[in-house]
DNA sequence: GACTTACATGAAACCGGTTCCAAGGCCCCC
DNA sequence: GGGGGCCTTGGAACCGGTTTCATGTAAGTC
């Protein structure tokens, strides 16, 4: 507001042109004589023209601002995949504008209707609980790009990683380690990743013949503190166990930490798997076995894939890794 | 732009007044009858009257938006003070807008331009290596919000500890505990942090009689790796050391994982302290001593402080506890 | 060479607000 | 009772672009 901006009408001014010659050279919407539009861009190179994005925006053209909505932020997974959209969207031209939903429907719906609101060309769910048709309607048609979530109704706009098949195959290396009592530490309960990361469990014990126990599974919440709680659990049920498949890292991070305090050792007295690799798994002691879900990658190319959709380019979902990373918390039972 | 939305005009043509005197009332800026002030504010809640951001910033309003310049997403540090503005914003009515500086200085001015262009209302720089002068006059008299960097010429505006009187804290705590060979894992060389973490280091020795080594201090990048990479060339010089301070937890992590390579115990053979407090920080094996920031609530302040500073309301910078939290990764020496 | 067609261009309307300005109504005071 | 001042209000200009529409001109066709 102090300092004057050049408008598009300076620019026209010295080009000799109209205002409207200087907007088609501005968007390519139609041709333009070539000497007109040299002389148009050599007076937006000369006044160093910056388009006004408001003007533009309220003349009913792209706002060039993606909305994030985030889920409870602090958790490491999700703040991850957030910081890698952002990451994603440098050098696109677009701006990132971020609204927190913290797992709740009712401040999720709120988040979703602010963007909307803010004209944003597209959208961007990090995890979230909205139900698609409702996500749908608030939406009015601006295009969105679900992470870290699986909606049935809209499958070629979710970047996401099949849970089940993860959680199956970590289970599994325990088995081929010679694991029989195999615990599982669950994440908050009517979570999508918790259930299906479940069943994996479930399935590759029964796969292997061996029969699922209850005493075995505890229900923790993603956070670490819930996996020292959870392992404390499983101590006081008096089950035996040799192995223990934590929902995420973080509550393997607990899991270890309880351990510690029992002076178990890990992991010639206890095997830990985790799930996530978070960046500091490889840091713990010893060093995390776990599942890698990439969630910087998984960001960024949910806000390419995002720009495509709005430049309605096709755009191939590209195959995520999800590959154990072996590391040294889990033993070969002799 | 595919709904119709409710217009400042129609709001006009149902209480029967003209558009100025609706955006008068939804401004507050000139008394309005009361009779006719109540018939708008009936007319908006039943048509369900949401104002057009870019309207209002185009004619001249404010945009009601933030920005926020953070540096090399990815850092556990730095996204948790992101996190906490976003986070404090909530509710505020502000929305934030990031742009990422990379810690390069070309960028950053990039991104403090795009944002200004943007017309946020505020700025919160969270880090960075512009120098004050350039990020001023870049502003355009915005107000800024610095977190976790100190600019002598706006203290005022500033978020952040002391981060010498802090690692000379940290550093005491070891030589009360009768560590005389402590090694000091020093950070990012031209960042200030480093810089000042390394000269609390010293202070402290030297204010005990004991002589700063230089073979004692190794360079890192504040990356985990680099704790490892740093530990290895201490062992590698055949000094001796009971207690290493690392200039922050992630290289502490790396410290820890080398100690365990090694087959050297941790606190039994050597005393490690670190510096954030990560929230991953009480899980390390054996938990970690270090000193505190808190990151979130940092983001938090900083966000609460901007909103102020346009309001032009006074604001006091809470007094943010920066304290030693000890736990078990420091033992006293026999 | 006359007529049609296509195309580039400028004028003007429009997006949805804010704000300046002038006018009308009311009260107050001499 | 008339004049002056204040307060409220509507009208209109404006913010900086996009887009529709009509026009003038050049090219194309028979």
């Amino acid at each position: 507001m102090n300092r004057k901006n050049v408008t598009i009408q300076d620019i026209a001014n010295t080009a000799n042109v109209s205002k409207s010659t200087v907007s088609r050279v501005l968007n390519d919407s139609t041709p333009v004589d070539a000497k007109k539009r040299a002389a148009v861009l050599k007076a937006m190179k000369n006044l160093d023209f910056k388009p006004n994005v408001f003007a533009r925006i309220l003349a009913g053209g792209r706002s060039m601002t993606l909305g994030i909505v985030t889920q409870n932020i602090g958790s490491p997974f999700y703040d991850s995949v957030t910081m890698g959209v952002i990451n994603g969207l440098a050098d696109t031209g677009y701006s990132p504008i971020i609204a927190d939903g913290q797992w709740n429907q009712e401040r999720e719906l709120v988040a979703v209707r602010t963007l909307i609101e803010r004209q944003v060309d597209g959208l961007i769910m990090v995890g979230g609980n909205l139900d698609s048709s409702t996500l749908r309607e608030a939406c009015h048609g601006v295009p969105v790009v679900q992470i870290a979530r699986y909606l049935e109704d809209c499958k070629e706009r979710c970047i996401c990683i099949d849970n089940v098949a993860a959680a199956k195959r970590a289970t599994e290396f325990l088995i081929e380690a010679g694991h029989r009592n195999i615990a599982h530490i669950a994440g908050i309960s009517d979570h999508e990743d918790s259930i299906d990361r479940l069943k994996g469990y479930q399935q590759a014990l029964t796969d292997a013949n061996i029969v699922v126990r209850d005493e075995l599974i505890v229900q923790g919440d993603f956070s670490a503190q819930s996996g020292v709680l959870a392992l404390e659990t499983l101590l006081l049920r008096g089950v035996a166990f040799s192995a223990v498949f934590a929902a995420n890292d973080e509550m393997a991070f607990g899991v270890r930490l309880a351990l510690f305090r029992a002076g178990k050792r890990v992991p010639e007295d206890v095997s830990i798997i985790g799930f996530d690799d978070q960046p500091n798994s490889a840091y713990m002691i010893p060093p995390l076995t776990t599942v890698s879900q990439p969630a910087l990658e998984m960001g960024a190319a949910a806000s390419k894939m995002l720009v495509s959709a709005i430049a309605e380019k096709p755009f191939e979902i590209p195959m995520l890794p999800v590959e154990l990373v072996v590391r040294e918390s889990v033993t070969r039972l002799r």
